[in-house]
DNA sequence: CGCCTGTTTGATCTACCTCAACTGCTGTGG
DNA sequence: CCACAGCAGTTGAGGTAGATCAAACAGGCG
């Protein structure tokens, strides 16, 4: 368990640096519009997200099942991957880029549900409508399969399922902890918690823990901060600029962030340490 | 999936009849504070969770290893059933009463995370500290199994860990709903979206759908409310004061709500009708 | 009858939202 | 090369939904 989280973590950390380093326009965003089935695809056994996926548990027989299934299609940020009320005729899971879940009232306000990182699977086996919106939050890579087809596999090889409910397990608990996150942390709270969360994604990847001086990649803007906050862009900044005048933080960047008092973070995110290694989000 | 929705919401409604006519006071719960292995024991085959439980998919075979694996344990009112960041010995589903999921911040806050009625699953495989507590809402009756012995019976029976994958992206849709109430619905919105949420198990149940002067149980004290919709009590009791102003529904005790407007009841909940029978928490 | 717990109601306070103006960066076109 | 349009982010002023504090009320149980 411990090694499949760690490589979670790195996953992420990785696209975060790439993320900060190459923010795309609009006409990255056209040209994905063309999706694209060859270009840059490659063999289960090399994959980068081979031993943290859905398939990570698969056998060289299944993968080269999967491989003969498997096709790649990329998205441009901003661009919809599944759309709430739709029928998905395809899932699978994330090789490079970050994704973020959506549900949405009807006089438009929008929560965040979920925030995907190379190696998170999307998409509901069994269950052909989406109940919300998929949207890439930065050039994002899939990895997928025919629904029926995924299916077909998952009844005859249980090294997937099992994967599968292993990585729902996860996701139950992330959003277990999201929850107590909206329902009752304050605004400040719930910012400094938001950079906890990346921070030990970042953290983890070097095999280390948060501590003073540390540089974060933020990989998404402050209205999708707010989104999966449950705030304003207008308290999400605010909140910030109070981590900064107290000293937490400092600002090298609009989307890199320097901690500087990580013990003090940690105490306004109302997090105790024992929480410390259970969950993406804790 | 239609059919195995319907008999969850079957149970539902039936625990809370059950819990309306029965309200237990302190003695109860001292009582079943000693373990009560055999009295009220079923043979699966018999079980009333039997087609909606972990169980429902297994075969007569796999049924009797369940059989010998299982026991039986009672909870009263307020009894934790697991404690957060304790190890479980065991885990298993219940078979009769309601029970909360909750995540507490240090300062005492805390949030529900869960609502759970017969067939629903208590414990995770594979993870043996608890990231919650559990406690009973009302009377609690758990069918168990050990850990151990629970997680080898499911590495040799695939139709355990299909249905418990079924179950767990089922509850992972309730969570991403419930976000959405706790992130970006008024007090109004999240208490008519709780009336709302009963009303339609207990519609289910009948075969019916959610109309004008049908009643509802409510299984749970205002306090548990607040808890579940991230409220505070007083919040919860005033937006029901609203709606009873409005006309929309009628108190015919405090545990028993009239449908007077059902259509204003989903509006003021703020839920469109294609949500309807996607999940326990649309 | 009187206690205890759960609920309702009232008065005030405040954290966050809303509306609005402004800053700074990036890309674009003259 | 500069001007300026467009967008993400910040900052400010003011309003409000819901929390907090406090008191009254209702039902069940000893």
């Amino acid at each position: 368990m411990e090694v499949v989280s760690s490589l979670r973590n790195f996953a992420c950390a990785t696209q975060l640096a790439f993320r900060a380093r190459s923010p795309y326009g609009r006409v990255m965003q056209d040209l994905s519009d063309i999706p694209d089935l060859n270009a840059g695809m490659v063999k289960c056994g090399t994959c980068p997200i081979r031993h943290r996926a859905v398939c990570s548990y698969s056998s060289p027989a299944e993968l080269s099942v999967l491989d003969d299934a498997k096709y790649y299609r990329e998205y441009g940020p901003g661009q919809d991957i599944v759309s709430e009320g739709m029928p998905t005729q395809s899932l699978g899971s994330i090789v490079t880029g970050v994704a973020a879940l959506h549900k949405t009232l009807e006089d438009g306000r929008r929560q965040m549900v979920g925030l995907l990182f190379p190696s998170d699977f999307i998409g509901r086996p069994l269950r052909p409508i989406a109940p919300y919106d998929a949207v890439a939050l930065t050039p994002v890579r899939m990895c997928l399969f025919h629904r029926g087809k995924f299916e077909g596999i998952m009844a005859t090889s249980p090294s997937l399922a099992r994967r599968l409910l292993e990585m729902t397990l996860d996701e139950l608990d992330a959003a277990r902890n999201w929850m107590l996150l909206l329902g009752r942390k304050t605004a400040l709270e719930k910012v400094a918690s938001f950079i906890v969360i990346l921070a030990r994604r970042t953290a983890v990847l070097r095999n280390g823990d948060v501590h003073d001086g540390m540089a974060v990649e933020v990989p998404i803007t402050r209205s999708a901060m707010a989104e999966f906050l449950g705030l304003t862009i207008e308290t999400v900044s605010r909140q910030i600029g109070v981590m900064r005048q107290r000293g937490v933080i400092v600002l090298e960047d609009r989307r890199r962030i320097i901690i500087k008092d990580a013990a003090g973070l940690l105490a306004l995110a109302g997090i105790d340490e024992a929480d410390e290694d259970q969950s993406a989000f804790a």
